[in-house]
DNA sequence: GTCTATAAAGCGATAGAC
DNA sequence: GTCTATCGCTTTATAGAC
């Protein structure tokens, strides 16, 4: 598999997967070097900052991903009603309809959460801001607006925990329909 | 610390608060010595098989812990309305309103998920038969009944999840009370 | 039963040849 | 840039004195 990447970009997404598959303490030197095809020598050629930088990294990468594809969507949106149905269907591409896991959520869980913790609130608030602003747009009231957020965001979190704990992504399916729902009911 | 500790079921409760808070990579054999008091020697004396059987003893205490608090009440209740309301209230004197982690949810993200995979099925999916038997007592139909379990179980772990990464318990009691509602709500 | 000492393996990280 | 070899540390686990 060596040689398989020829940049530095290139290697993110692969890094990614496997934080994701172990989590960060799990997530080796050895197992890295295996799915990415590179030794020590050039992973820490990469990333002089070791395992801590390659994460720090990765989460910058998802954080990236999210702004483009889900936070600016849903601040441009002039209908609230399709921007949150787009979000879902982004959403479930992302975490491939469940059999993909939240690298933030597994990290918020793990050990290594302190070291991150910035990060992982910063995700969660900024996509929560940019939920309920656009909720607060289709006309609901800022506390309204804002706990619905919040039970998106759970919902979305918990749906991956159980589908993997079932090992049964079907819950993650009629969790995210649930949820669209309860996102675009009409009042409390 | 030492000798603060006599029998060994007294040992079980902090052995659960280490993995909980460390996960089961994190929570070192030293982090298990320190949070208990005892050396690596009585520890092994205690778990010949070590910390993959202090693991497995403390996830079958958990498991008791659900059944004779959630399940069977679950199953006994004549009051399917007051047999979740008192679930509920059960489940947030378990996760201490949100800052107790749940220890079944951070095995099945981790790396040591394969391990402990049947066990962590078996707790949600007796869970989920339990709640969604009481609720098709209630007068739901199976596949509702179904739907809504799952959605509780999921809308309990997901709650944790961000909770935690929010670092904002409240999340956890707003989701708590949302639940309770979609849970007793008349039809869909 | 509890301790200290230690073994054996794996870890992240570094050095230096090429 | 990539490799191999290796350092120093931590890990789980064991041995044996008390």
């Amino acid at each position: 598999m060596a040689k398989s990447v020829s940049e530095r970009a290139d290697l993110l997404p692969l890094l990614a997967e496997v934080f994701r598959s172990h989590g960060y303490e799990g997530a080796t030197l050895a197992l890295i070097g295996e799915a990415t095809g590179l030794g020590k020598g050039s992973l820490y050629h990469f990333f002089p900052g070791g395992k801590a930088q390659m994460a720090a990294e990765v989460l910058s990468e998802i954080d990236d991903w999210f702004e483009v594809n889900i936070f600016v969507p849903l601040h441009k949106a002039d209908d609230p009603a399709r921007a949150i149905a787009e979000m879902i269907k982004a959403v479930d591409g992302y975490f491939r309809s469940g059999h993909r896991m939240c690298l933030v959520g597994i990290i918020a869980l793990g050990a290594s959460r302190d070291t991150f913790a910035v990060r992982v609130q910063d995700y969660f608030a900024r996509w929560n801001d940019s939920l309920a602003r656009v909720l607060r747009r289709s006309g609901l009231s800022a506390s309204v607006a804002r706990r619905r957020s919040a039970d998106a965001l759970l919902t979305i979190q918990g749906a991956l925990v159980l589908a993997r704990a079932l090992d049964d992504s079907s819950v993650f399916g009629q969790a995210m329909a649930d949820m669209k729902a309860r996102l675009l009911a009409r009042s409390d």
